[in-house]
DNA sequence: CAGCAACTCTACCTTAACGTTAGAGTAGAG
DNA sequence: CTCTACTCTAACGTTAAGGTAGAGTTGCTG
């Protein structure tokens, strides 16, 4: 499929997957005659990955090298011994990493929420005119 | 207080808060003879106010805007009630944003977590060598 | 008071991750 | 064929910050 249904998808714009291909992070499987850059299921697994990974705030170059390490051990032919192990250790890595920054993410979000909450006691204390327009108390 | 402090104090870098500056962001309420920045308690708190709204992807003009609304509310001399509705207004707006900001917050983390139980199940599939240094079950 | 370590200043350059725009080419329905 | 809707490349713009150099400031300390 090529790239604008890929963007629908994906919601990411086509601009991004093309930044994406600059970077290495996401090469199109293939290319159609005219040029017009033509992507696989994988490959919009591949973005779809990438778009979860990304509030994380991994580097779009860390991101490869986690895709490629999966890639290599998902691999039809194995590699040997020596270098699965390595890839091994490279996901761990991630994945520790990952924790991390999930924890970091779960904090943002709390003090968001927190900020959003002095918000709605601001306009609470303050009368305003037409209480109907505000949010539904959105189950903080 | 000088910037070292407030950079220890609220978690950001000295080079980011005199980037908030530049940007019209967070003045600093004073200079020093030498011409070093001098923060305010009040100076620091809107820095706090900042850092818990970054998460939620205002740009630093847009954080401005809120800023000094709520800033020109709680002034001394009180604003006359045809901009204090519109003062209101501008808050109420923020408001909505951040509702629904913090929603695609929570939307992305959930993807986030989704993304980290993949990684796990990878690796729990794929036999390690040293299974103590995995990290204790990060209560997914 | 001279000296010094630690901190801070301005100014400019760089980076990451896209967005925007222009001008030209492609796909495929009719 | 011929449109219309996409897509392409290339180059420049933007946002939020980090890095660095060279100079100045603070405030102690002997």
């Amino acid at each position: 499929m090529q790239i604008g249904e890929v963007a629908a998808r994906t919601g990411l714009s086509p601009r991004t997957i093309r930044h994406y291909e600059e970077t290495g992070l996401v090469i199109p499987s293939a290319r159609s005659q005219g040029g017009f850059r033509l992507y696989t299921e994988t490959d919009v697994a591949r973005l779809m990955a990438v778009r979860r990974m990304k509030p994380l705030g991994f580097t779009l170059d860390e991101m490869r090298g986690l895709l490629d390490a999966t890639d290599r051990l998902d691999a039809a032919e194995p590699v040997d011994g020596i270098e699965r192990e390595a890839l091994l250790e490279r996901v761990r890595a991630y994945e520790q990493t990952t924790a991390r920054k999930i924890e970091e993410l779960r904090l943002q979000l709390a003090r968001a929420e927190d900020f959003a909450a002095t918000l709605r006691a601001r306009l609470g204390r303050a009368p305003g005119e037409d209480t109907s327009t505000r949010a539904p108390a959105a189950h903080a």
